[in-house]
DNA sequence: GTTTGTGAAGCGATTCACAGCG
DNA sequence: CGCTGTGAATCGCTTCACAAAC
């Protein structure tokens, strides 16, 4: 049942496999744009290319939340736009704080994807003095000392860290103990908190070292190539000497 | 994930497997921190602790890059901080265009963390004329005009996308017809690209919609927690009256 | 002794392929 | 028929556990 242990097994939630929730916000926002195109209805295929993953999984996805497509027709939009909200969450509003009202902070407080979605910015703190009482995105910012009472005042439950590296663990230490229980972390650092907290990082650098890596890789593709075309001239040769194509390791293998 | 369709073993570059590529530069942090504190060596169990993954999972992640530990005594720090930033490609120079100068674009063009891992702004890029030649982070912002030359001119090969969602497929078919290949997308649509073009895509809304999933399983795990103690007392009512406790169904199951 | 490097087992996610239903 | 829903096969990643190296 949903119960079970204390914990322990944090993998899947309700018996929702982790990678599905994570495409959960994808299905939903074809959905809506869908809805907002008046389409009535939509087939795996379909939800699947405007969502860019592939049918089968979208459908298996699905099949973790219920019945709920028609065979031979497909799915209700608007009957999924719900189901996939409500299983979500977003059918009730999240208050969130951002703390750390820097450049990012103060793009993350102007974002409109944040209220679209039943997320509300309850509050935005910082630690300069100079910054309290100023506002941004329409709302002022206040200073670091409220951050207990604004927490437990407003009942929030996620918090949005934008702040240098050295204060995150910090900042972090004191929503939790205030009572967050959810974190999206925007600092470059790895966060410790107990269990029972879940925290998310987005970090801007790693995505584009990653992406350096496989640029990279492409550069040396084609190399490759070239190298593909010499190894192919040495199998020939070596076939004629009576060896094996398969006898040796192409030589981008490590030792 | 990147995308990879027609090339087929998409999946690991170089053999290096995709979840051990996007753990490098949480590595690469951590080992660059005790280089600053000149730490000489460190075990797998210490830098495992610092980058929040366990030691096993490092072992085999530098496992595919080499041997480069000693037994017996662990890694020496300076050499894997070389030895990953070369594997991930940060050796050189990255020219990074931002396309979209908003909250965000200014957010990220202000962001010190590119510029201190081989990542250079080259330039900033917005189709709003009256932003045209304005700094931005002491770079003059051009107009949308430009981005092909300027892609050319620099030698640009990945771009970031901070446009609003209906820019985005747009601008990237246009940095990809000027040379892109690797594109970093904050706008909240999906791309489409040919092969051969890797996105990753960064989405503050997603990120939050997950945290708010597990929000609400807590606090249905709560509600759990009391709805047992009712079935418990419901249950040994039940055994007095002489009926078996596995009769009802807890009310937050779906009908 | 300590710690790495790695086969092998375990596990979750993806994909296949088709039965089942409208 | 068309399209969903899903067992079964497959794939890739994680974890275990220990032999090899220092």
């Amino acid at each position: 049942m949903a119960t079970g242990r204390t914990h322990r097994t944090a993998t899947r939630s309700r018996g929702i496999p982790e990678a599905t929730v994570a495409r959960l916000p994808l299905y939903l926002r074809a959905l809506t744009a869908l809805s907002e195109r008046s389409v009535p209805t939509v087939s795996s295929e379909e939800l699947a290319a405007a969502a860019g993953v592939n049918s089968a999984k979208l459908r298996k996805d699905f099949s973790y939340l219920g019945s709920y497509g028609t065979r031979g027709v497909g799915y209700d939009v608007e009957y999924l736009v719900y189901q996939i909200s409500r299983e979500l969450g977003l059918t009730q509003d999240w208050p969130v704080v951002i703390v750390g009202i820097g450049n990012l902070g103060a793009a993350l407080a102007n974002y409109g994807g944040f209220a679209s979605r039943g997320f509300r910015v309850a509050a935005l703190i910082d630690a300069d003095p100079e910054m309290a009482g100023k506002p941004v995105a329409g709302i002022p910012v206040q200073h670091t000392d409220q951050l207990e009472k604004i927490i437990d005042d407003n009942g929030v439950s996620i918090g949005v860290i934008a702040t240098p590296a050295g204060a995150a663990q910090q900042v972090c230490e004191r929503l939790v103990a205030a009572g967050v229980t959810s974190i999206l972390n925007f600092a470059p650092t790895v966060l410790s908190v107990p269990d029972g907290v879940d925290v998310r990082k987005v970090d801007l650098s790693i995505e584009l070292q990653i992406l350096a890596f496989h640029e990279q890789r492409k550069a040396g593709e084609e190399a490759d190539a070239q190298a593909d075309a010499v190894l192919a001239a040495e199998a020939a040769a070596a076939e004629k000497a009576g060896k094996g194509p398969d006898g040796d390791v192409p030589a981008v293998m490590p030792a």
